[in-house]
This record gives structure tokens, sequence and C-alpha cells, in this order.
DNA sequence: ATATCACCATGACACCTGTCATGCATTTTA
DNA sequence: TAAAATGCATGACAGGTGTCATGGTGATAT
């Protein structure tokens, strides 16, 4: 619905044109190599196909298209990630709904927009403290994999499994391996 | 964002004013009063005061405003809770915008209008399979009682507590309290 | 060279969770 | 009335989870 609403409201704006609306990735990377439209507007989780992967696509295969990241998620992370992808602007749906259309014309020159509460955070952003073992057991255990099953397919013991997610949720002031692997997430450690 | 730009979309329609558009259920409920609208659109999970407490504070108070209720939650146990509070339309939000506008008009004129996916399932509604002492216990649990403060305060023993919510994880076909919590909300048991 | 440090790995321990078998009231059914 | 079913309560048990103390390796600093 709101991707619908902000369609019709871009195109009532007189210098701007909708050239369409996807309700996934795959779609719209699609659509951008047809229309080559000067803008993409797209949020990061979708089905399908993620934004952040969407937008280096795009990127890679039409660098002339600007992409405006329009998502909820205001994590340090996604916002690292999305520049990296190439994205020139973030924005977050929380922001009332005037400011896309002005975005959207800076995007099409190519500015940068980033959200200033955000953009502060990306710099202060204390770096990873998690070891390459602890961060790739977070992150297996993170996708719903048991104890029992990283222990075997790394030859460790369980243990010692156990061992470095007690470690990382100890370095993230997490209270449980689910919590840890939310909170690396988020901050893009994964 | 949404809420913005639905406004945005509803007065630009001939036939609808906008007269308000508020961020929690509290303002909103102070705007009915203030205004008298014929409808008022509302979400359910709102900050300060869930969209089903408002829906009956304003029925109550003032009877001649239709509510609708627009949200994301397609689940059954929230339609009838609503229904109960006396709203007169459920909408979902991943419906296209345009529907909105018409459902409105529906609502002014006190129409029933119900999402037809979700209306078909609020009958074949199974019944609650939980006892008194499963339910209260399953629903402070899932809130983040701790076994043995729920054990405490209710004077029995951890092994009982625990017991009533293996019963309820069993009855609800959970692999764990938590997800027997979110399964019961789904459904409006607790 | 050796002392220190970071990382990897292990097992013992305490705690929490869910399941099950059991017992006892009270209500419903035959 | 007798039998069965339902709900309440308990404790024993197995399994999972996080913490801790410990030891080994290799790289770096003194």
């Amino acid at each position: 619905m709101l991707r619908g609403a902000l369609a019709a409201l871009l195109s009532i704006e007189p210098d701007i044109e909708v050239l369409g609306s996807f309700s996934d990735g795959e779609q719209a990377l699609q659509a951008v190599g047809k229309h080559r439209p000067e803008v993409l507007i797209t949020d990061i989780e979708m089905p399908k196909m993620s934004g952040l992967e969407l937008t280096a696509r795009v990127k890679e295969l039409y660098p002339g298209t600007h992409v405006l990241i329009l998502t909820t998620f205001a994590r340090p992370g996604y916002l690292r990630r999305a520049l990296e992808a190439g994205a020139c602007a973030y924005l977050l749906k929380d922001r009332p709904s005037e400011e896309l259309a002005d975005a959207v014309r800076s995007a099409s020159r190519g500015a940068r927009i980033v959200d200033p509460q955000l953009a502060s955070q990306i710099w202060s952003t204390e770096k990873d403290p998690l070891t390459d073992r602890e961060r790739l057991i977070l992150r297996r255990a993170g996708d719903g994999e048991t104890t029992a099953e990283l222990a075997h397919s790394l030859r460790l013991t369980e243990g010692t499994v156990r061992n470095y997610l007690s470690e990382a949720i100890s370095k993230l002031h997490a209270s449980s391996r689910h919590e840890a692997a939310r909170i690396a997430r988020d901050k893009g450690w994964l």
C-alpha cells in the first residue's frame, strides 16, 4: 500500500514521472533494464532479491541510474552496506512523506542524502570485536543451525561451539545467541 | 510516512476531507472528540493506546464516528476483537492504495467491510484449547516473566509452571513457550 | 630467547526448558 | 452409584545453553 501511495503522490509532481512499481527485487531489476530511469527507489528487505543486492546489480549494469534506499531500518550496518553497494541516498520511512519528492530530485542530480541522525552513527562505528571463528559460528547459529550441527560440520566439540557463542554474547553484551546475532547483524558485522 | 502519504491522497479526493493525522492513540482520541469526524482510520499497534482500545473508547464516547482499521496484521484474533470493539471495517496494508478511498466512503455510510480472505477465517475459528491456568501462565510467560517469577507469584512449583507451558506448547503445536505465546496471541486467545 | 598476547580448543559445571508418569480432586457420563 | 474424563499439581528426567578455568599454538615485542 505504501508503494502504491507514494507512486501516486510522486506522479502528481509536475517534474517527476513514475515509470513503474514492483513488489520484488527481480522485477525491479528487469524494469530498470527496460526503462533506464534516472532514479530507483527501493526498500531493503524484499522478497526474491534484497535491496542491497539490487543496488549492487543496478550500479554494475546501469550505472546511470541513481539508487535511493527507502526503508524502515535505522541500522548503521544497512546504511554502510547500502553506500558501499553504490546507493546515493538513504531515507527512513518514519520521515514525513513530503521529503520524498525532494529527495528524488536531489538523487537525480546524484547528490548524496543520508538521514543525518544515522550519518553520525556510521562514523562513530565501533569496529567488530568478533574473531573470525566467533563471527562464523555466530552467523550460522543466527541462521538457526543447532549447536550439534555446527560442531559436527566444523569438526569441533559442542563445548567449543558453545564457548565461541558465549564469547560473542559477552562481547556484544547480549544475553543469548539469538540476541547476539541480531545485534551483530544490526551493526553489519555478519 | 504511510500516514502522511495516505492523508495527502485522501485529501485530493473531492468528497473527502482530512481533519487531522496523529501518531498515537491518545492524540487521535482527543482529536475525534474535537472534530467528530464521520470516519476514523486507525492502525492497531500504536504507541500509548492500541487501535483496539481506541476503537472501543471512540464507539463509547462518540458512537457517530465509524472506525476503519488499517493494519499490517492479518490475524483472525485482531479482526474478531476489532469487530467486538465496534469497528466497521478491517483493511490490510498490503492491498492497493486505491481501495482506501472507497473503503472510507463505504465506512461513512456505516457499511461493514472486511478483507474477504480474513473474513472466512474468523468463522472457521477453532476455539481456544487452553485451560484457564494454561492461558494465564502462557500470557505472562509471553510477556517475559520467568519460570521462577511465575512459580513464586502463583505459589506453585517451578515444575508445575513448566508443565502448564509444556501443555500449552503441545496443544498449539509450538516448539517453545515463545512460539506458543505468539500463536495464541495471533488467534486472539490471550 | 623469552615473555606476552591473541586466538583456538576442550571439558566440567550450574542452570533452564520441555516431557513424562503419577496422584488427587471435581465434574460429567453411563 | 460407578466409571470416566477433566483440570490442577508435583517431581524425576534428559537435553540444551552459557560460563569458567584450563591448556595449546603461533606471532609479536622486549
